[in-house]
DNA sequence: TGCCAGGCCGGGT
DNA sequence: ACCCGGCATGGC
């Protein structure tokens, strides 16, 4: 098979039935990285409403959020769930971020993507996805995010292994695919707005899934 | 009502 | 190299 068509096949198709997502709403490259911390394992609803409180009580900035005991920043968070281990999380990466560039996204310019990739890893919290949707939505880098969608349609399409590794699936993209940070972008996000409006409903509604034609 | 959501870590084998 | 329990709320 010919992979790099069959993404780019996929991909126009995806586009022709949904447009253009749009995708992580959010105010700010900060306010990205917060989200994506906050959203692991967590539907983007909950995170809405702790985003909510942070903005409401004026603390959604690197410095006030660093400067908030972790059970300040846990009681405003709560709805996302996980708000004692997600405020360590956040303090975690407000940290190195103040250490690596003093909050400043445009002084990690000077790094590579994998070298700034690795620094987002080596952070306790920040595992592959959130660091790559970091680097993709805030960072502008062209990292390509997969995730547990992306996992499972491609793997029902047979393109690869049920158990493949996140660094295996992401390349399985990325190796083909142009570095294009607004491709990315939509790619993800198409995946996902697939998956949330045809394969999850409660009645799958794969007649019309825009991706029907590419199952063998 | 119970199940699940845009994961990750630490400890065990 | 895997496997598993823990973490927790709100929506359906």
């Amino acid at each position: 098979m010919n992979r790099e068509k069959l993404l780019n096949d996929m991909f126009a198709a995806m586009q022709h039935t949904l447009g253009s997502s749009n995708w992580w709403p959010a105010e700010s490259p900060f306010e990205v990285m917060v989200g994506a911390v906050l959203t692991q394992n967590t539907n983007w609803k909950n995170v809405e409403k702790a985003i909510h409180n942070l903005k409401n009580a004026q603390v959604l900035t690197p410095e006030k959020m660093l400067c908030l005991q972790q059970d300040e920043l846990a009681a405003l968070i709560r709805p996302a769930g996980y708000f004692n281990v997600k405020a360590k999380r956040l303090h975690n990466l407000l940290r190195w971020f103040h250490n690596a560039s003093e909050f400043s996204f445009s002084k990690l310019d000077t790094l590579s993507m994998e070298e700034l990739r690795a620094e987002l890893l080596s952070v306790n919290g920040i595992g592959q996805e959130t660091a790559d949707s970091i680097l993709l939505y805030a960072f502008e880098r062209p990292s390509f995010v997969v995730d547990a969608y992306t996992r499972r349609i491609f793997n029902r399409h047979s393109l690869v292994e049920e158990d493949i590794y996140y660094e295996d699936l992401r390349d399985f993209f990325m190796d083909v695919l142009p570095q294009d940070v607004a491709l990315y972008n939509e790619y993800h996000a198409s995946i996902v707005r697939v998956a949330k409006d045809w394969c999850l409903k409660k009645a799958p509604q794969c007649e019309s899934c825009p991706l029907k034609i590419f199952l063998e």
